[in-house]
DNA sequence: TTGAAAGCGTTACCAG
DNA sequence: CTGGTAACGCTTTCAA
């Protein structure tokens, strides 16, 4: 039996093809471009030719002389969250429409965004977006400097030099005031995540300084930590065991919220009924019938559509637009976690007359 | 005013150092290589001129040659289920750990992965993973051609000659069937998802085969159609509605048992009083109290960790290992979703005289 | 250990 | 419209 020969395994170039058509390499590179002119006809061999070998361009190649790789790093810092997915699903739809590639990074935990920057800046993407995630004032310069433009994603920093998109937090936190206050709640609380987060940070302020303009007292707060189930949970356990109980409670998020809404089930204490619950994002498991969550809707489809345009990737050395920043209203979604307490005043005594 | 000169934005190049240093190009490339020999003083030099300039190695141009772009192709189908984010995590960890990049391709709804494969190609990456999608045998055959080893997770074609991985869904479901029986259930149904996905077949054909062995009569049975919660839920509606109803109900998966639940409970009966109810995944929303849901857990991590693995990332040009199948072990996890009705023929009666 | 030179596969420019 | 030729920024022989 005879040995059968190992394949070289080498790829298939632009030469092999031009070898076998008798015409130059430049003429198979130019039956690949849509601006370069050639004639039908020998673009038809060419391709024809291609399909037949097999022969695909080199993109890695290509991107060396044309200096854009066509790719666009996302960084993820955060999987877990269900807000992510939505946000991961909706911006590299976005990506790919316009004819990128994403290239994806999500460091690990405790891991800075300014140390993978480097790493993602050598694999010469032509923009970044970043998540939930901020990078020094150094490091923005040293993207400025390369000419690689910078979104953020639901997260700015005020003076950084680089575009930020986000959902009106004030915006819809006033909402949120404005709707617990006319259906009737007289103790609202808020249940804050990073201090520094400026989702939490704008969420917080918005709702606090709308209820203080509608004449309510002062708002109880309590601290959880971080945007998770876990603490979200924990901190109304905290709050719902002290004596001044709240009538309704206003989470920097959604899943936050859900733990929430667990938290104060499991005192023994029913939601609506005993106190409300509000989140922000409107995740997917907001809709959940065990959670119905009132929250305020992210138009994610929308950022997602903007922080891209913001890149502009359509024109090539164009102009880099300078830093933006663009915020995108939301939406108050009202569903079975919160209630109608009556008109203040009334209060419960008119539920109580139905 | 002096009109400022634009800068040329132009990138710092490994001739900038070496002409900043007065040696070659090629001492600047040894000084990045572990392999090539260099004094430790040059070396030093040349670190600290590449850190004052802002010089960092191109990896696109080193990829020209070196054949490698250490960049991993990972295509997610699926982002809405709440399993494959967590997928998505564990794969993108483990490629990182690697010291390999992640190229996301999210294929738009309906869209064949064999329409994304030549794309990806052009990118050369070193490795493929698929996440709940296939590919034909031809594109199979074009990647083995090419030497790019792929893998797909948590799904296999019979004969595919590509890499797969995923849990042992017979034996998890068996273990499922025994655990039902063993619970005293009389009337299991199954509530299938797609009919061709091995997942699904591999599922229903463990639970079935296994309710015979252990002498059960036939296994009532309801097509979903899909792995999502909305079949999940309009599927148990149906099958509750039917004159002899199932005491136990397995799903696919986790996110269908939970519309399971929800359609169970909105139709007024107790789970798991009325119904017993068990997914599979163990996806973080099985563990919320409202579901509390008794599934197998996929080992998620452990699959990952396998699947990259199988890639042989880590020996350049080394020996492709022939396409090798992976099953890895799934554990039951009970929780509230189902509860124990006596053994057989005691039945109910031994539960009410308690 | 270091330098010079030859590619890697492509695009872009300049003649014809 | 087509063919030659010079980059793109790097790694890798091969000599010195």
């Amino acid at each position: 039996m005879a040995r059968r020969v190992q394949k070289p395994a080498t790829q298939v170039t632009a030469d092999d093809v031009a070898r076998k058509l008798g015409v130059s390499q430049s003429t198979i590179s130019r039956a690949f471009s849509m601006t370069a002119s050639i004639s039908e006809k020998m673009k038809r061999r060419v391709i024809d030719a291609s399909n037949a070998l097999g022969y695909q361009p080199n993109v890695i190649a290509r991107s060396l002389i044309t200096r854009r790789t066509n790719m666009v790093a996302i960084v993820m810092a955060n999987l877990v969250d269900p807000f992510y997915p939505v946000v991961l699903d909706e911006l590299v739809q976005q990506v790919q429409a316009r004819g990128f590639q994403t290239l994806l990074f999500v460091p690990s935990p405790g891991q800075p965004v300014d140390d993978i920057m480097p790493n993602l800046l050598q694999y010469q993407v032509d923009a970044i977006v970043l998540t939930s995630a901020t990078i020094s004032s150094a490091m923005a310069r040293t993207c400025a400097a390369r000419d690689t433009p910078v979104v953020s994603f639901n997260r700015y920093v005020p003076g950084l030099q680089i575009h930020a998109v986000a959902s009106d937090n004030i915006a819809g936190a006033r909402q949120v005031a404005d709707y617990l206050v006319s259906t009737g709640h007289e103790r609202p609380a808020f249940i804050a995540a990073q201090r520094d987060a400026t989702t939490n940070i704008d969420r917080r302020h918005g709702f606090m300084s709308r209820l203080k303009e509608l004449g309510m007292p002062a708002c109880l707060e309590e601290e959880a930590g971080d945007f998770s189930y876990e603490a979200g949970y924990a901190a109304t356990k905290r709050l719902l065991r002290k004596a001044k109980r709240p009538d309704a409670i206003f989470y920097a998020s959604d899943i936050m919220a859900a733990g929430g809404i667990d938290a104060a089930r499991e005192l023994g204490m029913g939601v609506p009924e005993d106190v409300s619950i509000v989140g922000y994002d409107d995740v997917p498991m907001a809709a959940l019938p065990c959670y119905s969550l009132t929250t305020i809707r992210q138009p994610v489809a929308e950022m997602a559509k903007v922080a891209i345009d913001l890149l502009g990737l359509a024109d090539p050395r164009g102009t880099k637009s300078a830093p933006a920043m663009r915020t995108i209203m939301g939406s108050l979604i009202t569903r079975s976690s919160t209630m109608n307490r009556g008109t203040a005043g009334a209060g419960r005594k008119r539920k109580a007359a139905r």
